[in-house]
DNA sequence: TCAGAAAGTACCATACAAGTTACTAAGTGA
DNA sequence: TCACTTAGTAACTTGTATGGTACTTTCTGA
């Protein structure tokens, strides 16, 4: 999207999508929540809880609340003792993916000395291409 | 990026690169900085300090720093009087583009109703055309 | 000589986000 | 009867991010 496309856009616009969608993912642990139901296929609170970097119970379940509000999660309750709850990714919470996608290559090529061992930048469609041989 | 893509990936891993990315574009404005950048062409401080819903100066004048020591905008001095200061974007920041692209596909499909006067979802394909007919 | 412009900084106030720790419910199995 | 489980909530504190407004510097032009 360059200058001149934005402005055929701004008259049609009531509000910045980048912005409303900083509003959705903007807050810390959003990001996190939605990478380890849709990477780590994790999907209960305890799990959550023990796997995100110094997260705490009361900031888990407010950030769980707000993305079921939102309409990226859904919460399922499966009746037992003790009671056991799902959450998992909606359809909407799915068209973030390339969000974190995005997120993910950035890193992955400009800040490889922060994220690999190694060092070395890496692409995902070499990942894509490891994975592939040792399956 | 599956789960089995991601086991691949994490032995080679020392940070996860979501994370990474969320430390230098999460905090507020700076997608809001980046975007005007990149997609309005704007270079100045008290452009910025205009066009950005609510932000003041003390905030701005933070935000362009660590967007400086993140390397993803240079900030150069224009001697005069008075003095001007350009910012612009870097090759590392030009690779956050496909995020913002990315945040702004989401909710102009999925948040329509908040961000089209219209309430109609798009694509960003579709303003291209458009723009194209309109050039 | 006074106003104005650009790019901030200084200083103080406040608000909301996040951390800490303990506690709940309801049933299960030892 | 006690401990354990899951999915949280309650109550309180702390901390950092952000907001508001005024002020600075250096020169120009009226």
């Amino acid at each position: 999207m360059k200058e001149e496309e934005c402005k055929v856009l701004l008259n049609e616009m009531k509000a910045c999508p980048i912005d409303n969608t900083f509003k959705i993912i903007g807050k810390k642990f959003t990001v996190h929540i939605l990478r380890n139901i849709t990477k780590l296929g994790q999907t209960r609170f305890n799990e959550f809880l023990e796997s995100i970097e110094a997260i705490n119970p009361k900031t888990l379940s407010a950030r769980l609340r707000e993305m079921e509000r939102n309409g990226i999660i859904e919460r399922r309750i499966y009746p037992g003792t003790p009671v056991k709850i799902e959450y998992s990714i909606t359809k909407k919470g799915m068209a973030l993916d390339p969000v974190l996608e995005a997120m993910a290559e950035f890193s992955m090529k400009y800040c490889a000395k922060d994220v690999f061992k190694d060092g070395k930048p890496r692409i995902l469609k070499e990942v894509y291409s490891r994975s592939a041989e040792s399956a």
